[in-house]
DNA sequence: TCCTGGCTTAGAGTTCACTCTCAGGTTCAA
DNA sequence: TTGAACCTGAGAGTGAACTCTAAGCCAGGA
């Protein structure tokens, strides 16, 4: 039972152009083709597809796929190499959602943020919020993110710059 | 209290090229100029800088961000439409944080895979592996991926392709 | 037999987000 | 006053990952 490309790109959700830009790569060395050089793709390499899938999502360059691919194509000798590069990767994923999850929390006190400066009418509102009016999750990331963005000062700037003349104060308007 | 580019890039990790594009990207209509057009930055405007940083970190391409950061130069009158851009961006966030757990899932079943077939020498104890052996962690990303990979073949080839001569089964090693 | 549509390759073009080079201006410290 | 170390804008270059074009081949149906 064999494919081509158009149809495992649809398959996989992919172009042909796509597929044959990997190919061309060296990502898809496992592909077979006809007497006439059209790509056979066998139900098999889906596997292969997936996990190519599975690292370009979570951020692997594709050279480095393509080592990964090398490795495989030479059989159970690399067994233990290809275990490491997925606990690297493991690794690096954990640290992308960690990292993500942070920000998410900036995010969820923005529209906070937002929420209480729309029923207000202006950003102005914050400035006199009472510390008991906060939600406690709120509270306690903007605990978090101003901790970590902690500006103490005392490395302040090294060069003196002019006062601007004049200029009206452009960033009047809070975030 | 002033920064010059050079000073703030050392503070948040970038480098003043960078705030320099951005600055030119329109990104940091926010900065004071000095007199002979030095780019002076202030206290408050670290809190744009980190909110720019975290839209980026999400994902957001830059000419979204600009369009972020020219609805705050309007000042109140966007309040409702900086919420509306937050919530959405939570929801890509969420998004994103579901397909990399989805993903590391994917890996953490390979990490086992290469496990077990380290120890046994050969990726081929996978075909005879019992179902027992396998952690209840494990059994469940599996049953879950193969839920989701599912090629029920309906929508077989349309196009019939010679079979290749005699070409070696390049595909012969599993991943 | 010819048309259609999908396949092939090589290679050029695009988009994004930087990243760097250049030529010149500004500021401070010695 | 002079040198170092910043700064400026314009614009070219980079690298990643596509994305598309061109010219041509091949199989199946009218």
């Amino acid at each position: 039972m064999y494919y081509t490309v158009g149809e495992i790109a649809k398959e996989i959700g992919l172009s042909p152009h796509t597929l044959r830009f990997y190919s061309k790569e060296g990502l898809l060395p496992f592909v077979d083709r006809s007497e006439s050089g059209v790509r056979m793709f066998k139900d098999s390499d889906f596997e292969w597809l997936f996990l190519i899938e599975c690292l370009k999502k979570t951020g692997m360059p594709i050279k480095d796929i393509k080592a990964f691919i090398d490795l495989g194509m030479q059989g159970d000798g690399t067994i233990g190499q290809r275990l490491e590069l997925f606990r690297r990767q493991k690794q690096r994923v954990e640290e992308q959602i960690a990292e993500l999850q942070a920000q998410l929390d900036v995010i969820k006190y923005k529209c906070w943020y937002y929420e209480t400066a729309k029923s207000a009418g202006t950003c102005a509102v914050h400035e006199t919020i009472a510390e008991e009016e906060i939600p406690q999750e709120i509270r306690y990331i903007r605990e978090k993110s101003r901790r970590m963005h902690r500006l103490d000062g005392t490395n302040g700037p090294s060069r003196a710059i002019k006062i601007p003349k004049a200029s009206e104060p452009s960033g009047a308007a809070g975030c």
